[in-house]
DNA sequence: TGCTTAATGTAACTATAGGTACGAAAATCT
DNA sequence: AGATTTTCGTACCTATAGTTACATTAAGCA
């Protein structure tokens, strides 16, 4: 129905927000948020300077769409998988295979561009900082509903809630850095399972892993 | 004996190289190492660029002996602790002291510097990402040398040393990090008695901790 | 009183960042 | 065809980064 009003009037839309959405995406992975310019990503993507500050308004604005963008390819797969209805230690496993992908297989960058820009913030304009605190208050509480069913079902460690959360928000940052610095997957593995075997309740969590 | 061999010759020095690397590791600790530059120090401190560049060669040069002076300051302590004869249990209540300092009440930055520079080494000269994998590498070598030690007093989980180590250190980022992000004290030493409670072998890890 | 030595700091240079003024281009409407 | 609307991109602007050329100053030595 509503594509998207089109005004069928004036020189037609030539720019790809798509691709510049896309370049910077990877290219912010990759390099860094702070170490890409908006002229880098306009030689990359052949569109003009002025094209892009009128499709994103600043730099801050680019930025701040990346970052949507990054939400819906990264982070929402985190929390669908928190979402789904498992046992604490499938959720567990899932977590750490989902920390620990190979993303040279998968033709991504490695860390993760969420953590990276929360690293940087204070290089971040001010409406990729407000993004940025609200996909972070967004994480916790998915983490804190999943921490809160894992409870109501016996299947949790006697840990208060908002530290759980901020817990495994730790460990995920450290995994990512870990990746970025180019530590082993399979190390990175078993520093997940040992932290966050924490959270499940039970003697036998230690017997569980190698 | 040895002051410094003073040429005794020539314009004496003005330039306070002590009070350029006090200065630029304060500034680079609060605002972050990539939000100072060189031309800021200068007017912070009064000396002239050319003066900061004699003495250090460049930028690179500057960050890497500022990193050198935080070793001294704030990383020494920490393996100074590491180094202790004293049980794992009195170990890891230090280290959550320490990383939960009161850096307001010490009239120091939030955070570690070393941990940001780490997070933000893509930005950073190369000689100072040498001296920060040098530093990277003696601290995990002081993490895995205190838990040989505990291991062999029988005082440790049964997790392998190079992974425990890196644990260590991506509980001590989260840590910072968080510090930076202004969560509490106490919710930051919550988290870290959870995450480090796991390195101490014992079924009443979990009851010692609130 | 110069000569030598070693430090000084003003004033530049080059590169690049984010950002924009403005006239040309490409479409529809009358 | 001409007016209107919308987007286009060249060329520029300003600020700041790191860095340096070079003339100057302040000391000891002859």
């Amino acid at each position: 129905m509503n594509e998207k009003l089109t005004p069928t009037r004036g020189r037609p839309k030539t720019l790809d927000r798509e691709q510049i959405l896309q370049t910077a995406l990877m290219t912010y992975w990759s390099k860094g948020p702070t170490n890409v310019s908006i002229s880098d990503i306009c030689s990359m993507t052949g569109a003009s300077k002025p094209g892009v500050y009128r499709e994103f308004g600043s730099d801050d604005g680019l930025k701040k769409s990346v970052l949507e963008t990054y939400h819906r390819l990264a982070v929402q797969p985190l929390i669908d998988l928190l979402e789904e209805d498992q046992t604490t230690w499938d959720t567990i496993d899932a977590l750490v295979g989902f920390m620990t992908q190979d993303h040279t297989a998968l033709g991504i960058p490695q860390g993760c561009l969420f953590v990276m820009m929360r690293s940087q913030s204070q290089q971040l304009g001010t409406s990729t900082c407000e993004k940025l605190q609200e996909v972070r208050r967004e994480l916790l509480g998915v983490f804190e509903a999943w921490i809160e069913r894992a409870k109501s079902r016996g299947e949790f460690a006697d840990i208060p809630t908002d530290i759980a959360a901020l817990f495994i928000d730790a460990q995920h940052g450290g995994a990512m850095r870990m990746q970025r610095e180019g530590v082993a997957s399979d190390a990175i593995a078993s520093v997940l399972n040992t932290a966050l075997g924490v959270l499940a309740e039970g003697e036998s969590a230690n017997a569980r892993v190698n």
